[in-house]
DNA sequence: GTTAGCACTCTCGCCTGTTGAGTGCTAACT
DNA sequence: AGTTAGCACTCAACAGGCGAGAGTGCTAAC
């Protein structure tokens, strides 16, 4: 049987009813709507076939019709209009990229937060997999009599600063040796290539203060560690108590549970396309936990080399046009910024080269 | 009429049976948890008079009775056993903290999270209020080529730093001057007393690098601002969906939007006294919207001048006894840890002149 | 002071009948 | 041949009625 002109547009009003509504929509409803330009009884024939074709379903006999996956996945193929953002959606996005962060984890979290409070579902965003962080630079700052600042530069670009306790009150000069020793075995090498040798030279070097070396060594692995393990960024969590197919404590806290499982939310990042926006509806969700929900998923490029996602999770009677058009725009956004950061920045020095 | 032994027995077993069950208990029940030393009527009789001294309520004609807010009052001073926290949960408290961290900012998360996962209820941990952060050193360390590593370090021990963009490559000696100058400003003042005077001054010194300047004041000011702000770390909201009476979409709902509230987190840690353990039962919470809550909380010290506070928000029907000695525990390990990073730090350095 | 007994009350679950939305099919109409 | 009116049928949802069960308060006897 074909697709006519006319099961298209029945199929779209279906589709573009249930949406808003999430209730079953039956013939003499969508009769109404074409201002009874047909009868009741021939929307009926039509949504017989759509039915027989599988792009509807009836929870039960008498009740209206639902669309099914196939028909998801057909009106985002070719019935839906990517419609922009409104200027008010558009112009906050705008505006919340206008603060700038240098700080990758800072826009992930914003990012996360942008994507929920406009569409109203939950959003991840996960950073990018990175196995083999290097170290570009280590220093120790003394704060006061008792602490020292150790710093650490990663070619994330990432930061990180961690207060040490000092055994007794050293120099500046002592501790730019010791920075300077730091930075020779460190600089330039991720940990694992980091052996135990060099560690016990180290410790070696300096036996007076082997404690407090042992100290810093561990916050330097630590820092790495953390900057290796990936992270993810969510936000909006709660909104799946505002759709009413999941406002049921018990469904609301497996979605909850299952959302904590980080795991979870690596593989549904990875599930992602290169390039653009994906859409998983249904049953093509390659993790199992997610096959009763729509995800839509994109990836931002932080250089180059390195990718992360960020995705929307809701029904699959999601808003896809309005989702797709915020996902667009906010990776437009996010990517643009961090092209802005790259330039010049720890994280891309290899690349200019 | 007096409350006698037996009437006060009674009382007890009906709370501590409603505390676990949340269901309205009737005379009969109570009578076999007696072995049948009393016959149920005689009990009934008891019951009666517990009513009419308003320490229980019936929701309806012949449904069992339930507690009212002047018997769990009751119960807190005069009938609880403060028991402690079994072995396991003592051990677990003792290793959360034994992973030490330097900053106040993770140690009030692990404290929400450690108080919510044991009690299994809704937990807060309340930043010290500070009006007058003074910056106690600041900082400008070359990352690479374009980017500064700005560290600014307040009397409240939190370090923060943030990569700055420079206009063009300088040197490490022209930055150590310009560290210097920003010290000199800035060292030991809190960012109110530094008026527009010291900005033209800073500004006119260096006019060839006024705007970059200028980035690096205002990142100063935000730093002491963002120490300023006072934060409210929250964990366990979930929990909420596992307490009957407040497992139901709308009212979970309403929790959460209440507990996004910051203000309200603010005025509920004001309302705690300023040692040992508040509690606070239903009406008693002076946040009406806290009314049909219960609140426990507890101050922690930062050093002997500073107060921040954490607290559990429960039903009415909490398990006093088991927070009560956790919250004990749990401030208590928070304090001795901010008092051993105390020694020596710079937040208390005024302290020890 | 305690207890057995009894009438009474109220919730809750179950069943039942009704209503209304919706369908599928057939026969008539254009 | 496509469209439509008409009709019998199905099913969820809702309301009302009914019985069971838990619990009470009161009274009278122990």
């Amino acid at each position: 049987m074909l697709l006519g002109d006319r099961k298209l547009a029945i199929l779209r009003t279906i589709i573009d009813d249930y949406i808003v509504t999430a209730e079953p929509i039956g013939s003499r409803t969508i009769a109404k709507k074409y201002n009874n330009e047909l009868s009741s009884a021939t929307i009926r024939n039509e949504m017989a076939d759509l039915e027989e074709m599988g792009f509807l379903r009836q929870l039960h006999t008498s009740s209206g019709r639902i669309p099914s996956d196939k028909a998801y996945r057909f009106y985002v193929d070719k019935l839906m209009q990517v419609n922009a953002l409104s200027q008010n959606e558009a112009d906050y996005i705008k505006e919340v990229y206008e603060k700038k962060s240098a700080q990758l984890e800072d826009l992930l979290m914003l990012t996360a937060k942008t994507l929920s409070d406009i569409s109203n579902y939950t959003a991840i965003a996960v950073g990018p997999k990175l196995d083999n962080v290097v170290i570009k630079n280590v220093r120790l700052i003394p704060v006061d009599d008792n602490f020292v600042l150790l710093i650490v530069v990663t070619d994330t670009g990432i930061v990180k600063d961690m207060l040490i306790r000092k055994p007794y009150d050293m120099d500046e000069a002592y501790l730019d040796k010791i920075s300077e020793k730091l930075n020779y075995y460190f600089k330039g090498r991720s940990l694992d290539r980091v052996g135990d040798a060099v560690y016990d030279t180290m410790k070696d070097g300096l036996a007076k203060d082997r404690e407090f070396f042992n100290s810093l060594v561990d916050a330097i692995s630590e820092t790495v560690d953390a900057q290796n393990e990936r992270k993810v960024y969510m936000e909006g969590l709660n909104n799946i108590l505002d759709i009413p197919e999941y406002s049921d404590i018990v469904k609301a806290k497996e979605f909850f549970s299952l959302m904590k499982k980080k795991e979870l939310m690596f593989d549904l990042a990875d599930g992602t396309a290169e390039e653009g926006v994906s859409i998983h509806i249904g049953d093509e969700n390659p993790i199992d936990e997610m096959k009763s929900f729509s995800v839509i998923t994109a990836t931002y490029c932080v250089n180059r080399k390195i990718y992360g996602s960020v995705g929307i999770i809701g029904p699959k009677r999601m808003n896809y046009p309005k989702v797709v058009s915020l996902i667009d725009n906010v990776v437009d956004k996010l990517t643009q910024h961090l092209i802005a950061l790259d330039e010049g920045h720890p994280l891309t020095d290899e690349n200019k080269k």
